[in-house]
DNA sequence: CTAGGGTTAG
């Protein structure tokens, strides 16, 4: 059996165990834990039960691993009654079980109290029992607690080993603590865990999340051995900060030997998708196919994105349609999708088929539903899925939600009751839903309420070039030409510019970028051509150009 | 037949 399962061959090791005259615990046992070790969970809580039904009596071994199984399943219930069973036969003298226990209970609880419990009823505790309570803070988001509790252990001497620095580095990314973090790194240099791969690899991961890309570059450079996770993490981590970068990096690390697997294509993926290049997304969607991950779940949810953010929407719904299982981030990708080209019936259409197929909606699909309604003017449906939210779905809209209910109304005119919605959110609106509200006020010449919510944001934001901008914007349309010149004063003082928006698009192997106004480039003057012949395509549907964006041209004097 | 760590997607 051990040999089949050590070759992952489970089935196999299965019909070995049935075609047994007498099983002892140990044949019981090993076969629960085949199962857990290859992600079986299920099955091994089903050959437990019929183990405890066969009147064998589990031993420390099987209550580790059935242990496992149940955090596999993420069953508070099973675990709960296992542990039940475990203290009924007198396992808590033994460590493993006590930490299979507490790891199950940190996963599979709303809070790390019950895992605390364990952890502090220990008459022994080693170097797993610590590691494992930091990994449970850590894990559920908890940093600053697991970094806290790794503290405490290097107060009370309890043995240090690579695994307790990998997690505490992972604590030190996730609550952004530059500072502990070095502290660590010198820590782990002291130790000599310098030469560790899993160490180092999360030390990498930190300085890219940090954004230190001299000290991300250095570790990366220094390490004597690099694997497979060496190279995701580097590529994942520039996929964050330079997608160009990222996709250099990705040829690099074909050139010196590794094989990408399903991790790297989807950082790669989503840097095709930040750069918008439709040919190379293509590659990849074919070095993808190649190595057969057009079934994995993470992969194909990158395409859908890539696709849709190089402005293939058909491909994107292709990718959709032929995945096997599709999970909520699949559904809300394909929104998104949908939502930024403007077909915000296909989304609505979408989001409905979700709901019927059993996916519960979050507050991000919400999101993307919403601004797919706002974007093509389906004022209504988006009021309705608003008000469905917390009435049938029981979601709570977050700010962003209301930014887009905002956005939702005040794009379509209803800026009064925007404003109204805002006046009766039961949390404080931040700077993201009163810019909603300032860009509808803008597009729909209201002043004086734009001028109140440019106060709101400069209140909770000082010195956000946008919002002096935008009332800028505002103050011209209006005639208030004194009035704009101070703003303009205001933000030519500032200093700190607001970056322009800038678009880029591919035309075989090359990527044109350009901004408002812009004359570089040797293709300007077929550009202003299509340009002029938009303008009198709209003119003749009657359609008014909006004509206030050419203030800054009017002061070029052009 | 035992436990804990490092990289992906909206």
């Amino acid at each position: 059996m051990k040999s089949y399962l050590d070759q992952g061959l489970v089935k196999d090791a299965r019909l070995v165990f049935d075609e047994m005259p007498h099983r002892d615990v140990v044949a019981w046992t090993a076969m629960v834990e085949g199962y857990t070790s290859c992600n079986h969970h299920t099955q091994s809580w089903v050959l437990f039960s019929e183990m405890v039904k066969n009147e064998v009596t589990p031993n420390a071994f099987t209550f580790t691993s059935v242990f496992k199984a149940c955090k596999g399943m993420k069953s508070l219930s099973c675990g709960a009654l296992v542990h039940g069973l475990a203290i009924k036969l007198g396992m808590e003298g033994s460590i493993y079980v006590e930490n299979a226990v507490m790891d199950m209970y940190a996963t599979c609880c709303a809070t790390m109290d019950d895992a605390c419990q364990v952890f502090r009823d220990l008459c022994v505790k080693n170097a797993v029992s610590w590691t494992t309570l930091i990994t449970g803070f850590t894990h559920r988001g908890d940093g600053y607690m697991g970094l806290r509790v790794f503290q405490q252990m290097l107060q009370e001497d309890a043995e240090l080993n690579p695994f307790s620095f990998s997690i505490a580095v992972r604590a030190c990314a996730s609550i952004g603590s530059r500072t502990s973090g070095r502290q660590i790194q010198a820590a782990v240099i002291k130790c000599g865990f310098e030469s560790n791969l899993a160490v180092m690899n999360s030390i990498l991961d930190m300085y890219c999340r940090f954004t230190c890309l001299p000290e991300a570059n250095q570790c990366f450079l220094e390490m004597s051995e690099k694997n497979l996770i060496t190279w995701n993490t580097l590529i994942a981590g520039y996929q964050r900060i330079d997608s160009s970068e990222c996709l250099y990096l990705f040829s690099q690390m074909e050139s010196q030997g590794f094989s990408p697997n399903c991790f790297t294509f989807s950082s790669v993926a989503a840097g095709c998708a930040d750069l918008a290049v439709l040919a190379c997304g293509q590659q990849v969607h074919g070095g993808i196919f190649r190595r057969g991950f057009n079934q994995n779940l993470e992969v194909t949810n990158a395409l859908i994105d890539m696709y849709a953010k190089c402005g293939n929407i058909a491909d994107s719904r292709k990718v959709f349609d032929e995945m096997c299982d599709k999970n909520l981030v699949s559904w809300t990708s394909m929104m998104i999708g949908y939502g930024s080209h403007g077909f915000g019936k296909e989304a609505v259409e979408l989001f409905d088929e979700m709901v019927t197929s059993g996916i519960r909606p979050d507050q991000i699909v919400f999101m993307a539903v919403l601004s797919a309604c706002s974007h093509a003017g389906l004022v209504e449906e988006g009021l309705r899925y608003f008000h469905t939210m917390t009435s049938d779905y029981n979601v709570t809209p977050d700010q962003e939600i209301y930014g887009c209910v905002v956005d939702l109304l005040g794009r379509s005119g209803r800026v009064a009751e925007a404003y109204g919605l805002i006046q009766n959110m039961p949390i404080k609106p931040n700077e993201s839903v009163w810019g909603a509200l300032l860009g509808a006020c803008k597009a729909h010449k209201l002043p004086h309420l734009g001028k109140l919510a440019a106060t709101e944001i400069l209140d909770l934001k000082p010195n956000t070039v946008e919002a002096y901008v935008l009332l800028s914007i505002i103050y011209a349309a209006d005639g208030k030409w004194r009035e704009y010149a101070k703003t303009m004063n205001l933000i030519r003082g500032m200093g700190n510019k607001k970056e322009a928006g800038r678009s880029w698009i591919e035309v075989r192997n090359q990527v044109y970028s350009f901004v408002v106004g812009d004359k570089i480039g040797s293709h300007t003057k077929r550009v202003y051509a299509i340009l002029e012949l938009l303008i009198q395509h709209m003119k003749e549907t009657e359609f008014e150009p909006n004509l206030d964006c050419l203030i800054h041209d009017l002061q070029d004097g052009t």
